[in-house]
RNA sequence: GGGAUCGUAGUCUAGCUUGGUAUGAUACUAGCCUGGGGGGCUAGUGGUCGCAGGUUCAAAUCCUGCUGAUCCCA
């Protein structure tokens, strides 16, 4: 009884969308706001933001990248300064018409991203070479209303994220830079989140408006979608021009500022819902998870129960020591099994089942999460604890690795590539370099070139859409 | 951008055609029993029927507008 009300009543494989949604809200990962396309992150999605925030500001610093805060409101005047830009963001800006009742001449945007703002401020504090780099990364919110159906982490009109924005005294550092940080992104979203991801440049057609090139990671989904996990975009003077960011070099002459600007958001979040979720629930990787052992102590009578949480409670001490983050379930009046599925939606990656019988014979169950398994531990194994957290994290990745390989084809003819695109998928094809192309190939199949991987520059090809001589065997796939 | 379906307790839902103050499950609270994969019994709590207006003696039900959600297509 109870049995569909409470856990995923979906497969995943049968409908994706109602299952990813199922295991958001039921996860209490997050839930829907009052107000349309907005969320509400909860304790345990927002935990799991936080780990990653922590993560990446270790790595930010490591690089020179410190932290800064900047308002939400942003005059209109200033946003449209660079028109291109304006023009790429304005459909779905949000307005601040009035202060109480009073009318703004100048209305403010809630910033949808904050080049312009950040920019006009960069201008004030650089004057010398010395200046630079300038180095800033800030966590906040950005507002781009959506239109379209809104899926939690995934398409919200209020996103977390973080957008870092640099400024170089020469093109060749600013250039490195993006790179650089599309490193610190790959192996972040590799190391942390178990999901591969492929990097490589965006199309003209798809890149940032305003940046001369825009760089970016892209993973593919287990419905055979791509989701654009985060990108790093060289602005090179397209904003340092109209924003007048400037510097005196060693030579006392004036030179515009050369820049970058990069983000994630939550919706890494929501990627690794999707790879790494089953039929049961969430699946967390270890190194994100809120808690990342949850020990079930079972038993009976008073008498049992005395034994079981002494044990417990020295299982608990040990994790600790050993900084493990773990959780014990004493709740009472639940059944045993009840908990095993509770625990198993929320994704915690082990379980530590402990019960008279293991008492008995100083042993206890060890549950892995990610692929169900159960093991039978000896009591003093419990230094093995972090070393199967880890191997959990390492497989998970492997896995994820694996389906993603099965989901990527070459194809290089377009009667092949408009049947298998309905089932979705990366597709490995040969491109010309026109945007004729990408737009036909859009038109007539859904399919966007999501990335130009490095080193995919080959012209021995033929384009699979025009025949003409390749230039490149971009990434295609239809996308979120 | 176009289309379809839907909104009733925390959650899911009956009732709507044919107007008369809301059904059941689950969850929640208490007690007892139970306990190694979603337990049982008993007794309770919980609702401006998405919002606003209209028709009517009377609206969850009929009408209008709004709003939100889900799915499909471009």
């Amino acid at each position: 009884m109870g049995k569909q009300d409470v856990g995923i009543t979906v497969s995943k494989k049968e409908d994706f969308s109602e299952w990813y949604t199922q295991v958001v809200l039921k996860a209490k990962l997050a839930d829907y706001a009052p107000v349309k396309g907005l969320i509400v992150l909860r304790p345990d999605g927002y935990s799991i933001w936080e780990s990653l925030r922590s993560t990446f500001d270790k790595k930010f610093a490591r690089n020179g990248i410190r932290n800064g805060f900047l308002p939400i409101l942003i005059p209109e005047s200033l946003l449209g300064k660079e028109q291109k830009h304006f023009a790429g963001f304005n459909p779905e800006v949000f307005w601040v018409t009035h202060s109480g009742t009073n009318e703004i001449g100048d209305r403010l945007a809630l910033r949808p991203t904050s080049e312009t703002l950040a920019y006009t401020l960069y201008s004030k504090w650089i004057q010398s070479w010395r200046d630079l780099p300038l180095k800033i990364n800030f966590w906040n919110t950005a507002l781009r209303a959506e239109i379209k159906a809104t899926k939690p982490f995934l398409r919200t009109s209020e996103f977390l994220w973080q957008e870092g924005h640099t400024v170089h005294s020469t093109k060749e550092e600013a250039e490195k830079e993006v790179l650089k940080i599309l490193e610190i992104y790959k192996n972040t979203v590799e190391e942390e989140l178990a999901i591969p991801v492929i990097t490589g440049k965006k199309s003209e057609k798809e890149k940032f408006v305003g940046a001369e090139y825009t760089t970016t990671m892209e993973s593919i989904m287990p419905d055979g979608k791509a989701l654009q996990m985060g990108t790093s975009h060289f602005l090179a003077q397209n904003f340092s021009k109209p924003f007048e960011v400037k510097f005196a070099d060693k030579d006392n002459v004036e030179h515009f500022a050369w820049q970058t600007s990069w983000g994630v958001s939550w919706r890494l979040i929501g990627a690794m819902i999707m790879a790494h979720g089953d039929d049961k629930g969430l699946v967390l990787p270890p190194k994100v998870a809120p808690m990342q052992v949850v020990v079930v102590p079972i038993y009976k009578n008073a008498e049992d129960g005395e034994k079981v949480i002494s044990k417990v409670d020295e299982i608990l001490d040990s994790l600790e020591q050993k900084s493990i983050r773990v959780h014990v379930d004493n709740r009472e009046g639940l059944s045993p099994g009840f908990k095993f599925n509770d625990w198993e939606l929320k994704g915690v990656p082990l379980r530590i089942e402990i019960g008279p019988k293991d008492i008995e014979n100083q042993s206890m169950v060890v549950a892995k999460r990610y692929n169900l398994e159960k093991i039978k531990l000896n009591l003093n194994e419990i230094e093995k604890i972090p070393d199967i957290l880890d191997e959990i994290q390492i497989e998970m990745l492997e896995k994820a690795k694996s389906e993603s390989k099965d989901n990527t084809k070459n194809i290089t003819d377009y009667e092949e590539f408009k049947e298998k695109i309905e089932d979705g998928g990366f597709f490995n094809s040969p491109w010309c370099g026109k945007l004729e192309c990408e737009d036909k190939i859009k038109e007539e199949t859904g399919a966007e070139i999501r990335v130009i991987p490095f080193n995919s520059e080959d012209n021995t090809k033929k384009c699979v859409y025009c025949k003409e001589p390749s230039v490149s065997i971009p990434i295609f796939a239809r996308g979120y």
